[in-house]
DNA sequence: CTGAAAGCGCTTACAG
DNA sequence: CTGAAAGCGCTTACAG
C-alpha cells in the first residue's frame, strides 16, 4: 500500500505533526529532525494525500483557467506558463470554459459559473480574455470570494495603472499598437490603413487608439475610409483588404491589421489582385501567432509574451503574501519584422 | 457557512448515508425519500465537498490529459470534448504536458511521470499522440494501476483492430489517405507527389501507406523522387515542395502532404514559382486545421473529429462497466474538398 | 522545538 | 429500504 504520514512518523520516531511541518516547510523543526524525516519519507517513497490535505486545509491545491474561445494557441501558451508554477507550489490547473451568452441574458450564466465553483472550490481563477473584462464573472468570483486575476483585460486601464484593481497581468496594446505604426511611419510610409478588431474586445480599441495616436504625432492624416472595421477573422480581412485595396481611391501603401488572421486575410488579397508585399504593400499583424510563419512572404507582427502572462498569473495567484510582488505587471512585447514589411526581407 | 451533507441529513429528518445514496444515485430509496432529499439539499444549495469525496472513496473525480505538444488546436479541441463528458459526471480536467526526451535516456521521464501521478492520482489519463505511442508512458501507467486510453495510437494498429489493446479511440489514418489519393486520381491526376510527416510520428507511416496503396489499386506508378520527407512543419513543407517542383524533372500535377502545415508551404512555393493552384498544380493536406481556411485557395484536407475523439475517450474511462461500449472505438473522417484540389473550386 | 487530540465531510462495510 | 459506526489521511488549534 501507499504510505501515509503515520508510517513516516512512526518509522521516524517523531509525531506526525512534524512529518507534517517537515513536508509543509514549516520552521521550528530541528534541522536534525527535519533530515530524518526527509530521507524516510523518500525511502518510503511517501507523497501526501491530495485529498486528505485538501479536506483537513480546505483548500482545493487546485487553479482553473477560465476562458471563452481566445484561440487555441493563445489559451496553450496560457496553460504552459501557468501549469509550470503550479507545478513549483504542489498545484494543478484545471480547466473552465465558460461561454459568455451573446445576448443580454446573464442568469444562466451565473448559476452554471456558480454551481461549477461549489462544485470544485479552486483556491484561484485565471481569467482570461474576453472573460477578464466580464463584470458578470467578476461579480460571481468575488462574491464567491475566490481569488482571480485577470489576464488582459482591456476595460479599465485607467484603474489598473492606478493599481486600484485586483492582481492583473497586461500587455500595452495601445503602445505596442503606437510603435508598429511608428515602425511603418519611419520607413517612410505615409498612407496607412487600418483594420480594426472585434467591436466586442477591449483590444481593438486599443490598437486602433495607439495607431491614430502615432499617426497625429507624425501629422499625417487618414481617411476614415481607410479605416476599416474588422472581426478578427481572416475572412474579415479579406473583406476589409478588399475595400482598402480595390476601390477607385490610391491605396494605402501600408496595412496594419489588429491580428494576424486579418492580416494574412489582407496578403491573401494582395496576392490575387497582384499587388506585391512588400515591394508595392507592406502589412504587419498583431499576436504574432504561428501564422506568421506559415505564410510567404512571412508577417511581421507584435509579439506577445503569452507563455509569460500565463506564468506570472499563477505567480501572482500563488504567491499571496509576498509584498515585493506589485499585484499589477505589465509585461513586454515585442515588434518583430519579418518579410511582409520588407525592412527586413528575409527568404522564407 | 456552506452546508454539509449533514445539515441536509437533520433537516430531512434522515441519516448522512440516505442522503449519500440519493445524491450518488444509488438505487434503494424510496421514492419519496428522495425527493424529500433532493428538495432539502437545493434549498439549502448543498453541494458535496470535492476533497471529502475523494479522502473517503479514494477516487479523485480527476482524468488527466497527457500531451506532448501535438499542436494547440488538436489538443484543445480533445480538451473541450473530454471537458463535456467530465462534466456529466461529476469530473474534472487536470493538465499534464509530458516531455518525452529526443533520445534514449528515459529514467528522468519515468521518474517524473511517477511522482506526478503519485501526488495527483487522478482515475484516468487520456493519452495523445506521440503519447498513445510510447511504451515508457503506457508502461509507467500500468505499473501504478491508473487506467487510460489511447488517443489515435499509430502503432500496433492490428492488434488494436484484433481488439487486444486496452481503451482505444483512432481514426484511420491510412484508410483517410487512401480515399484522398483515389480521390484525386480519380479527378484525373496521374501524377503525383506525396510528402511524408516525422519520423517519429506513427502517423507518418500510416498515411504514406494509404497514398501507396491507392497508387497500387490504380496501377500508376510513382517513383520515389516524388515521396519526400517532411516533418510536419510549415519549412519542411517548403522544402519538399522545392524538391518536388522546381527539378528538372517534369512535375507532378497533384502534392498530397500529410498535413496542413506542409500543404501550405506547397502552396507557398508554387505562388512564387507562378504555379497556379488549383490550375496546374493540386494540393491537398491532411488535418484540416484552421490553416486551411486561413490561405488562398483554401486547402482541401482531411477532417478528423478531434473533438468527437476527445469525447469518447472520456467516455470511455468514465463508462467502465457499460459493456454495451466497446472498448475500441473508430471515429469518422471526412474528406474536405476546398480550392486548391480544384474540384469545388470556391471564392475564399 | 515537538506532540496529542480533534476534526475536516464524506463513503465503505456492515447490520438490520 | 435505512442507519450507526468507523475511518479515509491529513491539518488546525492548542498545549507544553
Amino acid at each position: 500500500m501507499k504510505a501515509t504520514i503515520n508510517d513516516v512518523a512512526k518509522r521516524a520516531g517523531v509525531s506526525m505533526k512534524t512529518v507534517s511541518r517537515v513536508l509543509n516547510k514549516e520552521p521550528n523543526v530541528a534541522v536534525t529532525t527535519r533530515a530524518r524525516v526527509l530521507q524516510i519519507a523518500q525511502e518510503l517513497n511517501y507523497t501526501p494525500n491530495f485529498a486528505a490535505r485538501g479536506l483537513a486545509s480546505s483548500k482545493s491545491y487546485l487553479l482553473a483557467l477560465m476562458y471563452d474561445d481566445p484561440g487555441p494557441t493563445y489559451i496553450m501558451e496560457i496553460q504552459s506558463g501557468a501549469i509550470d508554477v503550479c507545478r513549483e507550489h504542489g498545484y494543478h490547473l484545471v480547466l473552465e470554459p465558460v461561454k459568455v451568452p451573446k445576448s443580454g441574458l446573464a442568469g444562466p450564466l451565473i448559476e452554471d459559473l456558480e454551481a461549477r465553483l461549489k462544485r470544485l472550490p479552486v483556491d484561484g481563477v485565471i481569467l482570461t480574455p474576453p472573460l477578464s473584462d466580464s463584470q458578470i464573472v467578476l461579480d460571481v468570483l468575488t462574491r464567491l470570494k475566490i481569488k482571480y486575476v485577470r489576464v488582459g483585460p482591456s476595460k479599465n486601464l485607467q484603474a489598473i495603472r492606478d493599481k486600484e484593481t485586483g492582481l492583473t497581468v497586461f500587455m500595452d496594446d495601445r503602445q505596442a499598437a503606437f510603435d508598429m505604426t511608428e515602425a511603418l511611419i519611419k520607413t517612410g510610409h505615409k498612407e496607412l490603413g487600418f483594420i480594426q478588431g472585434h467591436p466586442d474586445h477591449g483590444s481593438s480599441y486599443l490598437r486602433l487608439e495607439g495607431f491614430q495616436a502615432a499617426i497625429n504625432k507624425y501629422g499625417l492624416i487618414v481617411p476614415t475610409s481607410r479605416i476599416v472595421q474588422g472581426d478578427y477573422t481572416f475572412r474579415s480581412g479579406i473583406a476589409a483588404a478588399n475595400a482598402l485595396l480595390s476601390g477607385s481611391n490610391t491605396r494605402p501603401s501600408a496595412i496594419f491589421a489588429s491580428n494576424d488572421d486579418m492580416a494574412a486575410g489582407v496578403v491573401s488579397v494582395a496576392n490575387r489582385l497582384g499587388i506585391n508585399v512588400p515591394a508595392e504593400l507592406s502589412v504587419c499583424g498583431f499576436d504574432d501567432t504561428p501564422l506568421t510563419r506559415k505564410m510567404s512572404p512571412q508577417l511581421s507582427s507584435v509579439c506577445q509574451p503569452i507563455y509569460e502572462m500565463g506564468h506570472m498569473a499563477a505567480k501572482l495567484l500563488l504567491s499571496r503574501g509576498d509584498e515585493n510582488l506589485p499585484s499589477v505587471q505589465a509585461v513586454d512585447y515585442k515588434l518583430i519584422f519579418r518579410g511582409s514589411t520588407g525592412r527586413y526581407l528575409k527568404d522564407v
